[in-house]
DNA sequence: TGAGCATTGGACTAAAAAGGTCCAATGGCT
DNA sequence: AGCCATTGGACCTTTTTAGTCCAATGCTCA
C-alpha cells in the first residue's frame, strides 16, 4: 500500500464524471479543467482506467470519456489497483515487501489484524460516496463502515489488555 | 505515513535489545548479528536514536549501546517518527501531502476519521509488546488496542449506512 | 472519400526518495 | 599513548514517482 498522485487523478477524474448526469461523455480537456488537473497527466491515468474496464473511451463526434459502470459499482479499490497493479493491498503500508507469515517483520502480528479493515473500508467506498458527500464524509458514515468492517474482520474480540503504555496523543 | 525499511532496522534493531536483561549494553555488530541485519545499515539507523533519546551509546571498556528508557516506555510511533520525522503521522498515507482541511483531496472525509485510529493504535503499541508477543500478536490484543482506540476516536458513533456497495473482499 | 480531432500507446526525461557504502574524527578506557 | 567502537557526514546507486512528448489510430461529418 501507499498510494500515489496518479491515484488521486484517477480518483478525481473519476468522481468528476460521477458528478454527470448518467452516462455522460466527456473530453479530457474538460474534466481536466473542472477539476483543475494536468492534462497530459490525467490522459495517463485515464488510458490505465479504460484498460481495466472503468472508464469507456469514444472518438469521433461525440468523444470523451464516460464511466464504464454506475457510480455506486466502483469501489476506490478498484480504481487504485487499477492504477497501481493489483497487488497494491497485498503489500503492506509500512513495508513494501510481500508479505508472509514465514518471514514477518516485527509489525506483521500487529498488522495482520488491521490491515484486513482497512481493505474491507476500500472495497466499500465507492466514486458515488466521494461524490455525493464530497470531501466531507460525515463522521456517521465512515464509523458506520469501520465498525461493519472490524466486526467482519474480528468476529468475536475479547478484551485481554496486554499491553503497556496509555499515552496521550496530538492527532491534527 | 508509509514507513521505511530503515524504520524496520530501528524496530528490529531496540527489540533485540529489549530481549536482553535491562540496561544490557550491545555493541552494534552484536545486534547486527542477533537479527540479522546490515551492520552499517544499522549503524545509520542507531545514530538517529541515539539522537532522538531512544538509545544511549557507551564508548570505551563497556562499549556499544543501551535502552535509554524502559521497553514499555517506548511506542513505536516514538521509533519511526524519530527515524523518519516528526511530521510521519501528520502526513497522509494516501497521499504524502501534508493535510489540510481547507485543500482536501477525494479522500480526506473519510480519512479524517481513521487516521486517528492508526495513530493511536501505534503509540500503544511498544517495544516490549513486539519483544514479548513476538511476530505474533494475539488477535485478541490487537483487537483491544483498535477498538479502545475507536472509542476514543468517535465518542459516539451512530450507524447510517448511506453507502452503498457490500463487495466480497478477499484479503491475505 | 477525406479532413478534423481527440484518444491511443508508448517511449522518454526529469526529479525525488530510498537504500546502501565509506572514511576520517572522536573520545572513554586500559 | 593506543585501542577500538561510536560518531558524523559525505557520497553513490538504485528504484520509484512525476511529468512530457509525438506519431498513429479511428470515428464522424462534410
Ligand atoms: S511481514 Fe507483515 S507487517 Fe511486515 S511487511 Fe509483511 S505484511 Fe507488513
Ligand atoms: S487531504 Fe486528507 S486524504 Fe488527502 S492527503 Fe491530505 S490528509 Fe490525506
Amino acid at each position: 500500500m501507499k498510494m500515489s498522485k496518479e491515484s488521486e487523478y484517477g480518483l478525481m477524474g473519476l468522481v468528476q464524471l460521477a458528478k454527470q448526469p448518467a452516462h455522460a461523455v466527456m473530453q479530457l480537456r474538460d474534466v481536466a479543467a473542472a477539476a483543475s488537473l494536468l492534462e497530459p497527466f490525467l490522459a495517463k491515468t485515464f488510458r490505465k482506467l479504460t484498460v481495466h474496464g472503468l472508464l469507456r473511451s469514444h472518438r469521433g463526434r461525440e468523444r470523451g470519456y464516460s464511466l464504464a459502470r454506475a457510480p455506486h459499482d466502483i469501489s476506490i479499490r478498484e480504481v487504485c489497483e487499477a492504477i497501481e497493479g493489483v497487488d497494491l493491498f497485498q503489500r503492506c503500508i509500512f513495508w513494501s515487501n510481500a508479505c508472509s507469515d514465514a518471514e514477518p517483520c516485527p509489525l506483521h502480528g500487529m498488522w495482520r489484524h488491521v490491515r484486513p479493515q482497512l481493505v474491507t473500508l476500500m472495497e466499500r467506498l465507492t466514486i458515488e460516496d466521494l461524490a455525493k458527500h464530497g470531501t466531507s464524509l460525515s463522521r456517521d458514515n465512515v464509523a458506520s463502515l469501520v465498525s461493519q468492517a472490524a466486526a467482519d474482520a474480528a468476529a468475536a474480540n475479547s478484551s485481554s489488555p496486554a499491553f503497556t503504555r496509555k499515552g496521550a496523543i496530538h492527532v491534527r
